[in-house]
DNA sequence: GTAGGGTTAG
């Protein structure tokens, strides 16, 4: 394949008056190298290219001239300093690997990763051979664009080559794999280095992280200590997010202890990570107190911050704290901002979350995302302005994505409006009908307003789309231990163990302190109203709050995390078991925290 | 010229 000349290519200055740009009245003719090193735009490098042709100083052949030029254009990639690299590198006679490196290397830091793979086919098939520097910009920019049939055909030629086990290919192969979301294709990477180093585990290590598999990062970790590698800083942090993950305070709290002995905690990063970590174990105290010690503080530190309290309902905290971030000159970005309209939107603050939107975009110059949009679309459809959601979306100069409908949808279900949900869910199922989740919520919808024909219905459409629902599955870490619950364990015999008996005991006390059970959300409509409580009570949330409080002891705070939103029956029953068995009860949701203390939440029953 | 803190989806 020949390689085609991009269209935009800057002209030539030929008409300028040709001298030294830098140094007008020099007497000797400069080396134009030495001119590229003291350039600071593309302006200036496209003179003194000028220059250099003009005042004959250098030869055209001369490859190490065009490759200090090519790798000035790359160095901060922008679309018009890549068309003059590619354009220099195009004219090249005999263009070497060394350039073409660097034209890579620009392409996928401008993450521009298909014109980046088409010029490496190209100059292949020109005879080039590919050197290890070649590889990891490559595979960068298959990450970026999720080309894995592209970070496939690298890999086989790595192997060829026999470069798939240097050490600055490996990493990059996992994350290659990992980012195209093929972990275990990067495990394969992995175990076929025969000692791997501390990058490669870390490659792996936040492989399993990202793609939500804290256990097996985690055990990769402890395989490191066990090996006596060095662990560096950035293990820690995926470390550090595999803790998150499963909201295991007891581990976190180790790792904060590891990383105070072993002089991690100098790192603003390892601090920052702490502070998430603490927030989304359910530890806000811990977090707040990491903060107030760190003598330097960024804007992701902030952030963390602002986001930490956001997730525990506490949107007045955040506002303040990004009054002290600004009273201290911090610049916010992007995920500041989406901390605060998150925090606006679990508190309904509906006017305030506009304000801030607005501040973004007009003070701050930040071009919102579809994640600033989905916290717009949460804020006003959880606050029960439908209509106001459904034509924001409607009116966005960007076409809707799914998610963007799917918030929508969960509002119509907080607010029982079927209608909308309707129409909603056509738009939706129109551009992806394989999320199961957007049927158990109109399922439940139509299950709430008797409407069981349609609950059938809908219940065929999904089995016939093969759309799957996620089970819901809650956890707790009890004495270094984290137990997992899934939702409708017990509810046939053979699986009754003690724990169900024992919450059968817990949903009698609590039947005495006036719980009724609420079955509206159960589907069946061939179901007894017995059987309908037993769905309901043998939900996954109930059955870990139950393991906790009767297997750790009296007061201690009960913490659990649950991979879907809590149900409106299990969070009245935890407003109960706080009281009735004197627990604080901290619950994290997949999208915020729920305190119970004294038989209240502390969102208020609004989430 | 390899791994990388704060968001990730109701």
């Amino acid at each position: 394949m020949a390689i085609s000349s991009p269209s935009l290519i800057p002209s030539f200055p030929h008409r300028e008056t040709i001298t030294n740009p830098l140094k007008p009245d020099t007497l000797n003719p400069p080396n134009p190298i030495l001119l590229i090193s003291k350039c600071t735009s593309l302006r200036e490098l496209m003179q003194i290219h000028a220059y250099a042709i003009k005042s004959h100083v250098y030869n055209h052949k001369d490859h190490s001239f065009i490759t200090k030029m090519i790798n000035f254009c790359t160095e901060s990639p922008t679309t018009s300093s890549m068309s003059y690299a590619r354009h220099l590198f195009d004219a090249m006679p005999e263009p070497d690997i060394v350039s073409f490196n660097s034209i890579a290397r620009g392409y996928s830091r401008s993450l521009n990763p298909i014109v980046s793979f088409a010029l490496f086919v190209g100059v292949l098939e020109g005879g080039m051979s590919p050197d290890h520097y070649t590889f990891p910009s490559l595979l960068k920019a298959c990450a970026a664009a999720k080309g894995l049939e592209e970070g496939r055909q690298l890999h086989c030629l790595s192997m060829k080559l026999g470069l798939d086990g240097d050490v600055f290919v490996c990493p990059t192969l996992i994350n290659m794999y990992t980012e195209c979301e093929d972990v275990d294709a990067a495990r394969r990477v992995f175990d076929r280095i025969i000692e791997p180093c501390v990058v490669s585990y870390n490659a792996m290590i936040t492989g399993y992280a990202r793609r939500n598999r804290p256990n097996e990062a985690l055990s990769l970790f402890r395989e490191m200590q066990g090996k006596s590698l060095k662990v560096n800083e950035i293990t820690l942090l995926s470390v550090l997010s595999s803790c998150s993950l499963l909201g295991s305070l007891g581990l976190g709290k180790w790792i904060h202890e590891y990383a105070t002995k072993h002089g991690f905690c100098k790192y603003v990063k390892v601090n920052t990570a702490l502070i998430d970590m603490f927030a989304k174990c359910g530890s806000l105290d811990d977090a707040v107190s990491l903060f107030e010690k760190m003598r330097h503080k960024d804007t992701p530190a902030w952030s963390a911050m602002i986001v930490a309290y956001a997730n525990h309902g506490e949107a007045e905290k955040s506002m303040l704290m990004f009054e002290r971030m600004r009273s201290e000159s911090v610049q916010p970005d992007e995920i500041t901002f989406l901390g605060l309209l998150n925090a606006c939107s679990h508190r309904g603050l509906v006017e305030e979350g506009r304000k801030y939107f607005s501040r973004m975009v007009n003070e701050f110059k930040i071009v919102p995302s579809i994640k600033h949009y989905g916290s717009m679309v949460d804020l006003l459809g959880r606050a029960g302005r439908l209509d106001d959601a459904y034509r924001f979306i409607d009116t966005l100069h960007i076409s809707p994505t799914p998610m963007l409908w799917r918030i929508l949808l969960s509002s119509c279900s907080s607010h029982n409006d079927l209608k909308l949900a309707e129409k909603v869910s056509e738009r939706i199922f129109e551009m992806d009908d394989s999320h199961g989740g957007d049927y158990v919520i109109l399922s439940n919808l139509y299950a709430r307003n008797k409407k069981w024909e349609d609950v059938d219905f809908l219940r065929k459409v999904m089995k016939d789309r093969r759309a799957v629902k996620i089970p819901g599955c809650s956890s707790i870490e009890v004495k270094n231990v984290v137990h997992e619950f899934f939702s409708g364990d017990g509810v046939k015999s053979n699986t009754h163990t003690k724990l169900h008996i024992a919450l059968d005991e817990m949903v009698k006390e609590l039947k005495v302190a006036g719980y009724v059970p609420d079955t509206s959300m159960v589907v069946h409509a061939d179901m007894s109203d017995h059987e309908k409580e037993i769905a309901v009570r043998y939900h996954s949330e109930k059955l870990a709050i139950a393991f906790g409080v009767l297997n750790t002891p009296p007061g201690t705070t009960v913490r659990v995390v649950k991979n879907l939103r809590v149900c409106r029956d299990c969070h009245n029953a935890a407003k109960l078991i706080s009281v009735v068995f004197g627990r604080r009860v901290v619950l994290r949701d997949v999208q915020r925290f729920h305190h119970f203390e004294d038989g209240k939440c502390s969102c208020g029953d609004f989430w």
